[in-house]
DNA sequence: CTGCGTAATATGAACGTTCATATCGCTGAG
DNA sequence: CTCAGCGATATGAACGTTCATATTACGCAG
């Protein structure tokens, strides 16, 4: 299709009579038309619904307002469920600045450092969004060795930039596992799914800090897969086993779902026979029964927090000399016991 | 921040020895080029990592390759589940074709109409995804008076562009009753939020149809909200009654969720005494306990048709004659008994 | 060996901005 | 009365492409 064309800066310089220069400072700085002028313009440019053509006015000045996010490629059938909330976020907090996000994905065949290449290449944005960060990320890589602008949900090595944001998952598993023992509980399981995600890491950090600090006694487990299937077997196992724990912390809430599961099964009453915790606090948390003890993830600080960073990284060319750790919020429901 | 700048059609030119001419036909007409040139160029190109601007090829074909997606307002506590899934589909399937997504927010104090007529004013995308589309949405008025190209989740008024997709909620809900009542249920309750958001409406539909197909008696609960503890509330009164159903159809999982809890409050067994059926297949239908049955959304469906839709009204500039009502997929479960 | 047709490549203009600089009109010092 | 100085507005060029058109190269009929 063609001829989208619309209202130019032209159009609206010959309704009124002046040049283009004119218009163009009406928008980008007033104060050097006379008020009259200003106001005669502005009505104007109100009444034709004149804006400036972005791709006329990026190519001239190289911005483009626009910030990319390589979306994590995800299971339809089974969606990571704080995706939501984040983008949620950080669509407001770019909005509010007056950025947009790019939703980015590798076309088939093409890997993600060449999807990253391409649209740097191509100056389509103007600087990055990742998440899900791993410890020794090749897109944090690239993107350093390119000197393009990025900032990083999920540390970066210290060589690299240090315009990061993070969750301090390993203090949020010690205040947890530190509830547990002022309950009294001294055997405590904790419950990770396999992978060596660096979140994982952290949240089992945590708990072998915990433990150690409260002297407790602790045993790690290890769920094959994500299936409800799968984590059902390890959880029933888990709570089986001669000296079963008193206690689980689970890394994530869609495991302490298999402990729930597991625990009906088995006959044991969650908060009363068992006490639980968990990380993420997805929505459901509220509905189980009883209501799941968790870390709740600051999603619009941390979003407000890469935002930030990212613009001051594009408009002053600094980088932030620091990433930023922010602590999980406990939400202390009744799974953990009275 | 400046000078971004990188490798320009110039620069390959010069390199080749060729006019910009040249080099922009390898790229886009390439059968013009002797062989030996074009493979030539093309090494170069390669070498270089040259990359057409975006800008300025924008500027100059008034096409972007990118569409914009203004992302429903979520509470973050709380967010939509099945957005995240929905995304995912909709950017695979815009990545297949060589677009992107742009996701939009209109700024603070600004109007949904007034953030489109920005960005189709400052042409900076090429088509609009609406979801969540209202029966009278003034997103699909506004849009359709401004003849820029669109496409629907959610059907749109007859006298508007059938540029829709939608899930044909009646139907699904109609078997879902049907298996209701082939298990011998005459006592059926049908449990919904307020709001008359078209989707829940076609929930209702079906509910009636199904009642009324299968001479069952219904009776029809509403939730106040979505918090727990009002979901709860409702839900108990429901199975209080003198004349308790003996099955329910929620018209939402998450409105199951509130049944599965005043359940187990009320020492009723689903499955066994209470007969549950809802809609959506959140991810984590799967864990409870019975299982859920409820409908799928054929969310890569929908992506795909609506991309399709989208590139051919922006292509070749005709608008689809028809929408395209896709079937939701029954998901049976133990939650409606044996 | 000229001239013609076509294939291959080159050139100028245009897309709509903004930047750098030029011009204009006016006030007030000399 | 002249003109420096300044505020206000105008003009030309440039950003990096692609389109329309021009130029060149080449094979071949006459």
């Amino acid at each position: 299709m063609a001829a989208r064309r619309g209202i130019t800066i032209e159009d609206v310089a010959r309704a009124a009579g002046v040049s283009r220069q004119t218009i163009s400072n009406a928008l980008n700085a007033p104060q050097r038309l006379k008020p009259e002028t200003l106001e005669r313009v502005t009505r104007l440019i109100e009444e034709l619904g004149y804006r400036p053509d972005q791709s006329a006015r990026s190519l001239k000045s190289g911005t483009r307002r626009i910030i990319a996010y390589p979306t994590p490629v995800d299971d339809p059938a089974n969606p990571n469920p704080l995706m939501g909330g984040f983008l949620e976020a950080v669509v407001a907090s770019a909005g509010e600045v007056g950025y947009r996000i790019l939703l980015l994905r590798p076309r088939p065949g093409q890997s993600q450092e060449q999807a990253l290449d391409e649209v740097i290449a191509a100056r389509t944005v103007d600087a990055f969004l990742l998440s899900d960060v791993m410890r020794d990320d090749p897109r944090v890589a690239h993107l350093t060795a390119a000197g393009f602008p990025f900032a990083a949900f999920g540390r970066t090595m210290p060589d690299q930039p240090q315009s990061w944001v993070d969750v301090d998952s390993v203090q949020a598993v010690i205040e947890l596992v530190g509830l547990l023992a002022a309950r009294g509980h001294r055997r405590v399981a904790f419950l990770a799914s396999v992978g060596a995600q660096p979140w994982m890491e952290d949240r089992r950090d945590g708990f072998r800090a915990g433990v150690r600090r409260h002297g407790l006694v602790g045993q790690e487990f290890s769920a094959p897969g994500d299936g409800p299937a799968e984590l059902v077997t390890v959880t029933r196992e888990l709570l089986r086993g001669r000296n079963r724990p008193t206690a689980v912390v689970a890394a994530g809430d869609w495991l302490a779902l298999g402990v729930y599961a597991a625990a009906r099964e088995e006959g044991i009453e969650i908060g009363a026979d068992l006490a639980l915790a968990a990380f993420d606090d997805l929505p459901l948390t509220a509905f189980l029964h009883p209501a799941l003890t968790t870390v709740r993830l600051p999603l619009q600080r941390i979003a407000r927090a890469l935002i930030g960073r990212l613009i001051q990284t594009v408009e002053d060319g600094a980088t932030p000399q620091a990433g930023l750790l922010l602590p999980g919020e406990l939400v202390i429901r009744p799974s953990i016991g009275p």
